[in-house]
DNA sequence: AGCCTTTGACCAGCG
DNA sequence: TCGCTGGTCAAAGGC
């Protein structure tokens, strides 16, 4: 079987696998080895990131075109930073899909992600659990917000080269994603450095948890046009997900997918796009009235 | 010491 | 009811 390339760095360590994973033989992980090549790459991909967002806002930079050019960029990120994320909404349904595919001839090095941490979203997860998801050559990670009384989660999902494929999330923070709760670690010193630099620069948009409960946000226009009809509605556990599931072929795909569900009304006005309302109507079981947008 | 990851076991929904 | 599958728990160990 094969394995992605940046498992074996350098070619010089045999893999075993574990779920579909290969995994070194020895004491270091394979994070543990690329997080140094990660680091900058992911370094270099914010930065990056944080001067398109400044000097060209009225482009549509999104993430997907940073993951092109760095593929170890991570697109959670990215649309948290250009779309200014809401850390919660009143609805505890609130939820997000992330997405993200890329062309394997695209890239040149594919760096793994940086530790298990799939994202450095301006929150603490902690993983509570891992699965190996049946179809899904690799385990789907399962993180929960460590913020005291923060029952917020996300499963991550990763291609077969090591790519964030996915990141669901479900629930709300009732926090504020400022939380740097502790001196960074993990060589993420940098990150710090850099996310500081990103807060500054979003300070305008911040938005307090629970300000807003408005969703189906322009994405919801991307989401349909994206979403496979094919790809059956998850029927068990249906829950309290209001996610938009994303049909992710796991497959060779010129362009990845960044795909954002979220109630947030600022996202609405800050995705990029622009919109006009055109209507606006009570939905049953919600409370709150839907909004119509169009793209202009 | 505290937090995190790992991982097997357990639980629940669905066909 | 049973098996499959996804989601969660919790002990153990590492950092």
């Amino acid at each position: 079987m094969a394995f992605p390339q940046w498992m074996n760095v350098g070619g010089m360590f045999p893999s075993v696998e574990v779920c579909g994973i290969p995994q070194s033989p020895f004491g270091m992980s394979h994070q543990q080895a690329l997080a140094q090549v990660t680091a900058q790459a992911a370094l270099h991909a914010q930065s990056q990131m944080h001067m398109q967002a400044q000097y060209q806002p009225s482009t549509v930079t999104t993430a997907k075109d940073l993951l092109t050019q760095y593929p170890s960029f991570n697109p959670g990120e990215a649309l948290q930073q250009k779309q200014q994320m809401p850390p919660s909404t009143s609805d505890a349904q609130n939820s997000m899909v992330e997405a993200a595919e890329f062309s394997h001839s695209e890239r040149k090095y594919q760096p793994p992600p940086a530790g298990d941490k799939p994202t450095d979203d301006g929150y603490n997860w902690r993983k509570y659990g891992q699965k190996c998801i049946k179809g899904s050559e690799y385990p789907r990670s399962y993180y929960k917000c460590t913020h005291l009384n923060c029952s917020v989660k996300k499963k991550v999902e990763r291609s077969s080269d090591g790519q964030i494929t996915e990141i669901i999330y479900k629930g709300q923070h009732n926090h504020d994603r400022a939380q740097v709760n502790k001196l960074s670690k993990d060589g993420d010193d940098s990150n710090g450095i850099t996310r500081k630099d990103q807060e500054s620069t979003k300070a305008d948009h911040s938005e307090p948890p629970g300000s807003s409960d408005n969703e189906e946000a322009g994405n919801a226009a991307v989401q349909d046009e994206e979403r496979g009809d094919d790809e059956p509605i998850p029927k068990r556990r249906q829950m309290d997900v209001v996610t938009s599931e994303v049909t992710l072929p796991h497959k060779t795909v010129t362009e990845p997918k960044i795909i954002v569900q979220t109630r947030s009304e600022v996202d609405l006005l800050d995705d990029g796009y622009r919109w006009r309302k055109y209507g606006q109507k009570v939905v049953k079981g919600n409370p709150h009235p839907r909004l119509e947008n169009r793209i202009r």
